[in-house]
DNA sequence: CGATCTTACGGGATTCGTAAACATA
DNA sequence: TATGTTTACGAATCCCGTAAGATCG
């Protein structure tokens, strides 16, 4: 014979309400069910755990032994439960994610207080790197997940498109290609370029574009911050090309944005996680919450 | 919906092997069964616990956090369920008796002896106490039950008798009582008599004896002790009247006993418990030795 | 193609609740 | 006599196991 929860529940109850009808009125049962449950759960034990007569119940010297270790059981479980549908409903719970820097200091400061606003009880934990170092810390399970863009060839990983971020041309407000109306990449031939140096992905995506028109990228300076290459462009050292997600350089007054039409000037950044590994519900909730953002960030652009 | 044990053990098991099959085979179920309590358990929690593809089984973020609270808990359970089995089959356990100093002193040490052999893992306390001090440990269960005579009158003790205890006259070798065929306890008058004083419960049963006959009992001596009493009747001093269960006597070889016909000179000793409460097992078996052992010693007179 | 999980479904055991019997203060 | 437990029994439910389906390596 086995034991069941519903037989312990029952015996606490009698045990501590000191009957048998007044346990099942507590435990929305009948009593001749928790009759029962007793009587299987003394056989199971093989012990006497109350002494009844028709008018009183009262515990058998075993039964008092064993009432608050097995109260004590019953509630642990509780607990163990309470905490499983905590982290289910999101009010308790850690995500961390790691992020390209660009994204980690636009995008993702306001997704995190916009997220803490609904679901205070998750942490966030938020890791800026490059995108091998993301792929490395997704792999090795150091994060939930991560935000980069979709450049990455390994079969273990899956990406999700969250946005797509578009390379700008930044210059100086009197600069002479502010005038024109189409800029392209001929354009900056003769043009002093600022680029980020070859750690950076965005300068990946802008040496294959120069790639694809035949002229090798030739900066005039590399740099290793975007706010390094954008204090460059602001004392006229020349111009540069960054990612719209950086959007900070946007709000400066003295520096202009143009687009420039070409296919490889932009790239897909999403969220990289493993394959066939389900996100926590925290991890899923701030995914969620991300994609919703973006929407509203970028636009619905692909 | 609720959660079940055997939901928390088809988690544990599979959290532990890895695997559905595995499992089942382990707990001796089959996988679909398995299956389905996880798919209950996880609807319960509102958690997913693994992740499952059709070749492997991993444990989620959350399952790997519950896992071990989980096996916790069950392993808790075990514990219980052992405990009370050991109870239940006497390997464990404490029993306290109270009994009258004569059977404290000659049955008792033998019963305990004897059971120990049986029952090593039960210790068994014994308090050697007078009448009304036994009914009172019995009352407020310091004990968990009394050996003394029937001699109660309290609705909420019952008394199970265990042997019937006669009253024997001790006498030096050379008495001139020793000679006759019957003793009655008229032939007594015109000896010297040596009573127990009136706290204890053989003096007692001689008084009510006595008072039936219409002649008051008149002893020469009172002794608080019956190693006393037997002093002084070997001293010469008079004759006394001792239970035959203090049968120590039996075995002083200048002494003699014999039985004197009268029916108040007897008394029943047997169980004395709180009606209506069960024994503990070990109590119960503790008792149940002592009826076997009762009939051995005193013969199966009712 | 094999190993493994999921879904579908029928049969059997468990267990619940109603009603009556039983016991004690 | 009234309160409260146990017994008896019919019915609903739950759950397991078999078999077929689906999916990944």
């Amino acid at each position: 014979m086995n034991i069941t929860l519903r037989q312990l529940r029952a015996f606490v109850s009698i045990g501590n309400l000191g009957g048998f009808t007044r346990a099942a009125n507590a435990l929305h049962a009948t009593q001749p069910a928790l009759s029962a449950q007793i009587n299987q759960l003394e056989e199971s034990l093989g012990v006497r755990l109350f002494d009844r007569s028709t008018r009183s119940v009262t515990l058998t010297q075993v039964g008092r032994d064993l009432l608050p270790v097995i109260d004590k059981l019953l509630t642990d479980l509780q607990a163990v439960a309470a905490r499983a549908r905590d982290i289910s409903q999101k009010n308790t719970g850690r995500v961390t994610v790691a992020a390209l820097p660009s994204i980690s200091s636009t995008l993702l400061p306001r997704a995190i207080a916009d997220f803490h606003k609904s679901f205070p009880g998750i942490s966030i934990g938020l890791k800026d790197a490059l995108a091998e170092r993301i792929v490395d810390m997704i792999r090795s399970d150091e994060v939930d997940f991560g935000i980069s863009s979709s450049a990455i060839n390994d079969p273990q990983i899956e990406f999700t498109p969250l946005a797509t971020d578009r390379m700008v041309l930044v210059l100086p407000r009197g600069h002479k290609l502010a005038k024109s109306a189409k800029i392209s990449l001929e354009d900056l031939l003769d043009v002093p370029l600022i680029f980020m140096n070859r750690d950076s992905s965005v300068r990946r995506i802008l040496d294959d574009a120069y790639a694809s028109t035949g002229q090798p990228a030739t900066p005039s300076y590399e740099a290793a911050f975007m706010s390094t290459a954008i204090g460059m462009v602001r004392a006229g050292l020349g111009v540069t090309l960054l990612p719209s997600s950086a959007l900070e350089v946007k709000t400066a007054s003295d520096l202009v944005c143009r687009t420039i039409k070409h296919p490889k000037l932009k790239r897909k950044i999403g969220i990289l996680r493993k394959r066939r590994q389900s996100f926590s519900p925290a991890a899923a909730s701030f995914a969620a919450s991300l994609h919703a953002l973006s929407r509203d960030w970028f636009g619905s652009e692909a």
